[in-house]
DNA sequence: CGCTATTAGTTAAAAATGTAACTATCAAGG
DNA sequence: CCTTGATAGTTACATTTTTAACTAATAGCG
């Protein structure tokens, strides 16, 4: 009884530390880098599972065959440029989908520290059908979007993607 | 000279199979969690230098303390549920943010399983600190988007982490 | 009470990621 | 050609995260 009043004594201060910092100008629920991976791992999450649970692909992984498939072949530094990936992940993840049998690599000749890598027939086919999925989800989420807001919250991650 | 001809050859043949899939009604570098995510990672990077530089603390360390700080006294089941956190995550980030003496714990006298977890006087110090930056790198982002893409910005990520 | 089932939170083992050093290849100047 | 310096990609090691099993406490029901 005393202990659950003193419990209450303490949430009260905590209340009243927190009404004393003025933040009226700010809510940091509102933060928008913490929204942003708020609803990049809401959303991400429910997709991983597709390419996870069919293909046993890691996100890395995906991202690489998908960036294979969009762009055409590609060396690993292309792919790093493109999608902003550390090298060692594009490494590794190169090597799972070669162990996959998904692409295929190949010593440029001019530069043979470049590779060419290119989606094989059985990763290409993967590509489409997680490209399909990946397009119904994306309609998905843009229905549960207010009218317009597509538009805009398209052009605000591309702005934010172009940081520095 | 002929190995880099087969390497063109090779580019092109991708470039020939990437056109006989059809993709003309949703292209995958517009994909709303790719999208998200290069944008979370982003704006994280920048401001996870802030308080791992000044304070030595994690990204789930600092999520703790912002809630504690915004909401006032909490159980880890309360920031579990109110961040979408795992309970190990949380369990962590307290036990750490506890060693550098950012807050206390009291196991509640109703149920001593649930511990009240409240930020100390040091703790709330740090809070109202990275409360400000985070305030002012809030505005610079903001600054960054095209006239009213804020509003339909947060509309929609409020709405995506709703998602489920 | 006393047995079983839940629940809050922790800990330990497995998997993934980040960091840094390494190998192989090429470029440029002498 | 030969040395020095840069670059593409890999490997090894440390840190972090995920998953699963565990402990301590409570609830519900006989």
């Amino acid at each position: 009884m005393t202990e659950t009043q003193s419990d209450q004594a303490k949430f009260d201060q905590a209340k009243f530390d927190q009404a004393e910092f003025d933040q009226a100008e700010f809510d940091l629920a509102d933060f928008i880098p913490y929204l942003l991976n708020r609803a990049a791992e809401k959303t991400s999450h429910y997709f991983e599972y597709v390419y996870k649970s069919k293909y046993g692909m890691l996100r890395m992984e995906w991202r690489v065959l998908f960036h294979l498939g969009r762009y055409g072949a590609l060396t690993a530094k292309e792919i790093c440029q493109k999608g902003d990936l550390h090298k060692t992940k594009v490494s590794r993840a190169v090597a799972a989908l070669e162990d996959k049998r998904f692409l295929t690599r190949e010593a440029q000749a001019h530069d043979r520290r470049y590779e060419t890598l290119k989606l094989s027939t059985q990763g290409f086919t993967v590509y489409q059908d997680l490209c399909l999925q990946a397009a119904d989800f994306h309609h998905r989420i843009v229905a549960r979007l207010a009218e317009g807001d597509e538009k805009a919250l398209l052009r605000a991650l591309r702005n934010l993607i172009d940081i520095k």
